[in-house]
DNA sequence: CCACAGGACGGCT
DNA sequence: AGCCGTCCTGTG
């Protein structure tokens, strides 16, 4: 779908249409982003780190070798989808949607690791993103494996095999407070094959939910983020409080809960409801609609 | 000092 | 099935 070339040491994917990294990196669904410089940007996927240089046009991925960018970038930036046409199908007929997506049109879905999300947005629950951002760089600088690229403080996602190995006094340091027994929990779950992924990708949607949340401390909306952010489906609609009031405030006209607000986006939105809340998501927060 | 933040659990009705 | 007290920590 979209055109890449090698050139010296890097990967460019050129004239690169829907992606902008302020919107990607900061409509809440991944936490291990953050911009270095004007056009720069550093980030940790599985076992790489990777510098970004986006001009508004092309995208670089600096010293990267073809291998890692298939293995690894191409599929974490859903490099295949046509987002052109999700945007247009779902902003048809839809003012608010036009205006949200308008606002959001960089907006790209990340595919991220599975055991990674799981264990993000269980430290998400009752916090904002800086304490979530803190919280997961320590987990990594503590547990995670240094990653061979010239920074020794670099350190990968640890694996739920390492999680379920520390103690419940070594993870202290972290200060995910009551979150502590959920990660050691979760992680010990994943590990012994609990969870069967196969449901996740192929059940219907309360099969997917009900098999996620066999994962202790993981509830409908953790659940539906773990489904939707490492991408194993889309037809997904995450409800937090910004989505909340978004959804009360532009197209229900009253407060609606979880379930009535999901039975709506799966109505309007079908398939796509994963992007559409995504879109709406980063409108809401970043207008402070309904505040 | 208190309220609340991008929730979920467990016990109770 | 729904309600509610509780859970850690940081911020305002």
């Amino acid at each position: 779908m979209n055109k890449w070339i090698r050139e010296k040491n890097n990967i460019i994917v050129k004239d690169f249409k829907d992606f902008d990294p302020v919107h990607t990196f900061e409509c809440g669904q991944c936490f291990r982003w953050k911009q270095i410089d004007n056009n720069f940007w550093f980030g940790v996927v599985k076992d790489l780190a990777v510098i970004l240089e986006w001009d508004g046009k092309d995208l670089v991925f600096h010293d990267t070798n073809e291998d890692d960018f298939l293995r690894v970038w191409y599929p974490y930036f859903d490099l295949d989808r046509d987002y052109g046409e999700i945007k247009s199908k779902l902003q048809k007929d839809d003012p608010v949607m036009k205006e949200a997506i308008n606002f959001g049109h960089g907006i790209r879905l990340l595919r991220q690791d599975f055991q990674e999300t799981v264990i993000s947005f269980l430290i998400s629950q009752n916090n904002g993103i800086p304490r979530i951002r803190k919280i997961i760089e320590s987990l990594a600088q503590h547990f995670g494996e240094s990653i061979d690229c010239g920074k020794p403080d670099i350190k990968t996602f640890p694996s739920c095999e390492r999680l379920a190995g520390v103690s419940s006094e070594e993870l202290k340091v972290i200060r995910a407070g009551y979150r502590d027994k959920y990660i050691q929990k979760a992680a010990k779950q994943i590990c012994s094959g609990e969870i069967d992924m196969n449901i996740l990708k192929n059940g219907d949607i309360t099969q997917s939910r009900a098999e996620i949340k066999k994962l202790f401390g993981v509830g409908d909306k953790v659940a539906d983020c773990v489904l939707l952010f490492s991408g194993i489906r889309y037809d997904i609609f995450p409800v937090d409080r910004w989505v909340k009031r978004v959804m009360a405030e532009l197209y229900l006209g009253r407060e609606a809960d979880y379930e009535e607000i999901r039975n709506f986006a799966a109505e309007k939105f079908g398939d796509l409801a994963g992007f559409a809340q995504q879109y709406l998501f980063y409108y809401a927060r970043e207008k402070k609609i309904g505040m």
